[in-house]
DNA sequence: TATAATGTTGCATACCAGTTGCAATAAGGA
DNA sequence: TCCTTATTGCAACTGGTATGCAACATTATA
């Protein structure tokens, strides 16, 4: 599906355009994939679903658009324990933030969001006098399913 | 609990002995620098202080005796909000976990010990039925001192 | 609608942290 | 002490990301 300059431009789009940057056809597609991204991307799979609707971007470009929207605190990078290799996952930063498990035996990300979450954030603000920009809770262990078998990973 | 729980050095190289593991010098010299850190040291800055007891040890016996520390579960590895390039940094795994808190403007980093998170942990065991091996609880923001100026990062 | 000023892109290349293959060496048990 | 097997150091390599720069696209202005 070819990405009409005419469609509804997405939040990220909106937030860049309102802080006064440069809209270019290739920043609107990876904001695009970004915003439609059902799983947590790194940069090479953002690169090939950017390719998929324009063939000539480069992953430089890629990696230039995550900076800026990492700059400006749009989406947030996760390592998910850094499973396999050394790459960076990303997602629009959420409304509410939200806690990241990861299976060590069948790779399953999970995602949960807590009230003991948020309330453990306002006391580390109040209690540490931390302005709190961006957090980043990650856990490892075993999923429900990984946990009661005995079997070889995946 | 049956182990004192005061610092005495060399409990990386009891630990490893009693899970059979062959115990050699440039290992005992790699682990007493981890015990003996007082801040969190990256595979580089952990090479540079090994060196200075045992000259002729290699970076990449450095990588593999952290591998092995990670892998029994003996360190803990940590981001820091990749504030300096994407290196890693290394802890002795502690008796009760901690958050760690990096000022973006000062580079300092706050732990914090906090009842909260245990029971987050908990929550997360009990109500997504996950088995918690290891966390990562990372913030990024601005500390006390730089919250109060305007001064350019240091 | 053309022009100018400035920001952004793609390409090539470099960089950095970490990994791997392999022959030499050392540890720990017999 | 010898033997087996794990570990080491070296060199080369990898994967992920960053940079210099000339060409180009965007946006403001005329
Ligand atoms: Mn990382
Ligand atoms: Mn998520
Ligand atoms: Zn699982
Ligand atoms: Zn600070």
């Amino acid at each position: 599906m070819p990405l009409p300059e005419t469609e509804i431009p997405g939040r990220l789009q909106a937030e860049l355009m309102s802080r006064g940057l440069r809209m270019t056809r290739q920043r609107r597609t990876i904001l695009s994939v970004v915003e439609t991204a059902k799983q947590h991307l790194d940069a090479s799979q953002l690169l090939r679903r950017a390719r998929r609707l324009d063939p000539q971007i480069d992953r430089v470009t890629v990696y230039r658009t995550l900076g800026l929207l990492k700059r400006h605190g749009l989406i947030d990078e996760l390592d998910l324990m850094h499973m396999q290799g050394e790459k960076h996952f990303y997602e629009r930063r959420p409304q509410r933030d939200h806690i990241h498990m990861a299976c060590l035996r069948c790779g399953k990300i999970t995602e949960f969001e807590s009230d003991l979450f948020d309330r453990l954030k306002g006391q580390i603000q109040r209690d540490c006098r931390f302005h709190i920009v961006v957090t980043r809770l990650e856990v490892g262990g075993y999923c429900a399913q990984c946990r009661t078998t005995d079997q070889p990973k995946d």
